[in-house]
DNA sequence: TGGTCTAGGTGTACGCCGTACACCCACAGA
DNA sequence: TCTGTGGGTGTACGGCGTACACCTAGACCA
C-alpha cells in the first residue's frame, strides 16, 4: 500500500496513484473511504519507520535521539513533513509516538503540565521538521551573494546574513546553512530551556 | 484587492472570488498572473497590518512585543498561516518583517551567526503562528474527557494528559490548554535561551 | 472629429481533480 | 447449485486553474 510513497511526490493524486497500479481510480476507493484516509495512511506508514531505541538513561539524550531518529525518518520522505501538516487529526502512529515521548520526559521527572508545555513548545520539531518560512537552499552561493546585494538597500540586515550564509557555504570551512545543525542547535536549545524551568520549580 | 480576504476562506477559489466580486474568472488574470501571486498579495497585505511598535529599549521585550503583534495580525486572519505555509518564496512584506526582526537582534548585541540561528530556532514562530500537529480545539472537556478514558489502555502518557487539560478547562480556575499562554510560553523560553547562549559566549 | 491604443471585462474550452452510482465478475461457503 | 461478497470497471458530475480569442469604453493625439 505504501509503495506508492516512492514514485509519488506529493503531486500524488488519486488518478495518478491508480494508473501507477495499473487499475482504475474508483478501485482505491475499495480500500480507502478518501483521499484524507489514504493519506493517514502513508503518513502512519512513514511514522511507523521511526526507530524509538531504548528508552533508558537520561531523559534528555533519550529524547533528543528520538526526535532525531524521527527527523530520519522524515528525511527520508520529503512529502511527508508537507502531507502531516494540515491534517486536522492525529493519525494513530502519530499518537503512539508522541505518547512515547512524552512517556520519556514524565519518565524524567517532568511534570503533566510540564510535558504539556514542552509538547507545545517544540511543536513540529518533535517530529523532526521545523517550518521555515521559506526554503533557503535553491541556488548556488554566487546567486545568492547577487541577490543579497542587490537587496542590501532596502533589506540591510536580511542582506547582512544572507551575504554571511553565501559566504559561509563558499569557504568550504564554514557551516553555511546546514539544515541538520540548524536543527539540532534549535532542540538543544528547547531541551536546555525545559530542564533549566524544571529545576527552577 | 485584499477586500476579499474578510468573505474569502481558506477555500478560496478564483471562481469564487471572482463571483463574490461581480465579475467573471478570468477578468482576474487582468490584475494578477495567477493565484499563486495572488496569494502572496493578500499575504502581504496581511503582514503589513503587524504594528512595529518602537524599537528603543532592551532588545528582548522589543523583539516579544513585536513577535506577539504579528500573532495579533495573524489571529485576525486565521486563514493567513495556511497560507504562509507552503509558500515557497517569501513575499516583500514578509522579508520587511523579518529585516526588522533581524534589526532588533543585531541591535541588542548578537551577531550575524548568532542571529541566525535564533531565526532557525524560532521559525514559524517569529511570524506568530506555531505548527501544532493537531487541532486540540475541537470539542467540549467532557467528550474529550471520554475520548481520554477510551485511550488510556493504549496510550497511558497521552491520555494522562489529555485528562489533565480536560479537568484544568472544566475547573474554570485552570489555564487549560491556552494558545496563548503557550506561544508565549514557547516563545519565552527561546528568547531566554538566546540571551543566555549568547552571554555564554 | 476621427483614428488608434489600451486597460479591463467576457465566453469558450481544456485537462485536471475527487468521488457518487450502478454494474459486473470470480470465487468461497452453504 | 445457489448466493453472497470483495474488488475491479465505466460513466458522469461538479469544481478547479487557466490558455486563448474576442469585445468594449474610454484616453490620447492629429
Amino acid at each position: 500500500m505504501a509503495l506508492a510513497d516512492e514514485a509519488g511526490l506529493d503531486g500524488l493524486s488519486m488518478r495518478r496513484l491508480a494508473t501507477e497500479l495499473g487499475v482504475v481510480p474508483m478501485a482505491l476507493y475499495k480500500h480507502v473511504a478518501n483521499k484524507d484516509e489514504l493519506l493517514d495512511g502513508i503518513i502512519d506508514a512513514v511514522v511507523s519507520e521511526i526507530e524509538l531505541g531504548p528508552a533508558e538513561g537520561d531523559w534528555k539524550p533519550a529524547i533528543r535521539s528520538r526526535i532525531l531518529a524521527a527527523r530520519q525518518a522524515l528525511l527520508r520522505h520529503p512529502w511527508a513533513s508537507g502531507a502531516i501538516e494540515g491534517r486536522r487529526n492525529p493519525t494513530p502512529a502519530v499518537l503512539a509516538y508522541m505518547d512515547s515521548i512524552i512517556g520519556l520526559f514524565r519518565a524524567g521527572g517532568f511534570g503533566v503540565d510540564e510535558v504539556h508545555h514542552a509538547i507545545h513548545a517544540l511543536g513540529s520539531r518533535i517530529l523532526g521538521f521545523s517550518q521555515e518560512l521559506f526554503d533557503d537552499t535553491p541556488a548556488d552561493p554566487d546567486a545568492q551573494e547577487k541577490a543579497a546585494h542587490a537587496m542590501a538597500a532596502t533589506f540591510p540586515w536580511l542582506a547582512e546574513m544572507a551575504l554571511r550564509v553565501a559566504h559561509d557555504e563558499k569557504t568550504v570551512v564554514g557551516s553555511g546553512c546546514d539544515d541538520q545543525f540548524e536543527f539540532e542547535y534549535a532542540l538543544d536549545l528547547l531541551l536546555d530551556g525545559f530542564e533549566r524551568l524544571r529545576q527552577a520549580g
